[in-house]
DNA sequence: TTGTAGGCGTTATCAG
DNA sequence: CTGATAACGCCTACAA
């Protein structure tokens, strides 16, 4: 029911009502001091009277600036951590009084320059890339000139900023952390294999077992459900050196965690057990579970300050990985 | 480092590198016919030359319309119902080709009349409003003349469009399930009090608990998380008579349902324990939930289409509840 | 097939 | 303190 598009009063409507110039509106509009307050009074009302606002698209005109950032994600927003990232995104522009912009990606195939190429015909003034799974692109992707850009990406990019929770990292610390209660045998149960933050954190496991001299298993890989954690907890409960296992994230360590459980290997006394995102918390019942919890406050904060105030360009491009902490509680103790 | 807002390149660059006149570069912006094809080559080759992008602002001010829609939340988007409601907002725009502009509202004190201001300052042809505690100034908000407005609310407005899961049909049509089950006594633990969806829920129990001639004990209050329903479930454990436990979340029916296994209570044997959210699916290994799950994919199309489709002014205000469906799973049996 | 004029709503600038 | 003018980039309407 096509009504009119816009019907809307515009600041030469309401000069004319109050008797004055388009201009002396415009300073009314925007406070100006040097507007005698008589007149001032007498704009307001006109204002009110007709309903106006400001027009978005002729003040951006002017200015060439939106205060707008636009962000792209995956149709699946909801999963795990990707959800929190957008929260925290949307957060750190609402602090700067932007507005963001979502784009959702809901072909299989994630393309960086179709997600860029949607963004460039939107009011945005800069973007952030949040497309999960490494796009097929990635490599040869060259972001538009006039969009400043940043990748929500482990990866460097040698035109983009990147920004990122430090997976890698995370792998480390919780390996660190269960040596130093005294663990040696510490299995990796993964998610996704080929999911980039499996690998990140898979590859921190290996490297500081490594470091450290400690052994490496075989690890073993689900799918993030509760169910494939239990899966390979049945397989984790028959290994008898095993004594701390690192889940990939908190559902599926929840799965491990019956998984022993029902096996008759008690959690922490007989095998301790952590796992990654926090996310579990009041989910379910008295349970305590030890994790990792990453800073997406910050890797919000981060991005946003990339796309709104880019490197010169003749920089190297930033990559920042956020670490995040460790969350103990009552599912990790000293080995028997 | 305050770059020159924009050194973007317009379609007068274009059309001088190009050799054309500026309205030439314009058509073959738009894909029009009537150019011909070693012009038009021309252009294309200057437009890439010079990485012209058109610009939105201009393009609105002409055209009076954004292509996008405005959706404000509250800052905790990631609770529970409202994150997936999010999501189908979003779906729903991308599905119409317009894009989402968020705005997160992080007052304590939600106001309808406020989140609809921000608004009033961005670039979008209808907003949304989904400020889940009932805003103090519900009544009384009127919303602007220039953006057609759909609140996302339970409760009829008399300004405004409105569509809401129908969370009194979710509670009686568990009811009537629970009751074509044979089931007579069935109890109703909530979570927080004073939350709309628990109201609805409660509501429907009462109501349809009350059609059926069925003896309605006290209802329990938590706060939707797990602890909470544990909580509830040490109290239900020791009611004798109770067949049914109609919980208004499925955190907190697991948290009951531990309660009662904890109490020797077999589930569904002795209770038959029903959720709502359906939100636990591969979060518990085995645990196989019967569940309500709402139609957020409907209301998420619906809200879009009258914020961008709005109605005559003159009509009645569309009030939409869209109803769920019933998931049958494991742990709802006929009683003993 | 291509070009010119005008205006969308705002604000910077300069004149009064 | 207030007003006139021009320009932001684009597109409709009309003219060539």
């Amino acid at each position: 029911m096509a009504r009119k598009p816009n019907t809307s009063v515009s600041i030469a409507d309401v000069a004319k009502v109050a008797g004055v110039s388009a201009q002396t509106v415009s300073r009314v509009a925007n406070g100006s001091e040097a507007v005698r307050p008589a007149t001032k009074k007498r704009v307001l009302a006109a204002m009110d009277q007709l309903g106006y606002r400001p027009s978005f698209a002729a003040r951006s005109l002017r200015a060439g600036r939106y205060h707008i950032v636009g962000l792209a994600m995956p149709s699946n927003i909801s999963s795990a951590g990707r959800r929190i990232q957008f929260e925290n995104i949307a957060a750190a522009a609402a602090d700067h009084q932007y507005a963001l912009t979502l784009v959702q990606i809901n072909k299989k195939e994630l393309s960086l320059t179709e997600a860029s190429r949607r963004m460039e015909s939107l009011p945005v003034d800069g973007q952030i890339l949040g497309l999960g799974m490494e796009p097929y692109d990635f490599e040869s992707f060259v972001p538009p000139s006039s969009i400043p850009t940043v990748l929500i990406s482990q990866r460097t990019h040698p035109l983009c900023a990147t920004v990122s929770n430090n997976q890698m990292g995370c792998g480390a610390d919780i390996v660190n952390y269960l040596m130093n209660k005294g663990h040696r045998e510490i299995r990796f149960a993964g998610g996704r294999r080929e999911a980039p933050a499996n690998i990140g954190r898979y590859a921190g496991w290996v490297q500081a077992m490594q470091d450290n001299g400690l052994p490496i298993q075989d690890p073993l890989f689900g799918d993030w459900t509760a169910d494939s954690g239990y899966r390979m907890g049945t397989i984790l409960a028959r290994d008898k050196s095993c004594t701390a296992i690192f889940v990939a994230n908190d559902t599926m360590a929840v799965g491990v965690i019956y998984a022993l459980r029902e096996a008759g290997i008690r959690v922490p006394e007989d095998v301790s057990v952590i796992g990654v995102d926090d996310s579990m918390v009041g989910v379910i019942p008295r349970l305590e579970l030890s994790s990792y919890r990453f800073n997406d406050e910050r890797v919000g904060s981060v991005a946003f300050d990339l796309a709104t105030n880019p490197p010169a360009e003749d920089l190297e491009m930033p990559h920042i990985l956020v670490p995040g902490t460790l969350v103990e509680r009552s599912t990790v103790a000293p080995p028997r």
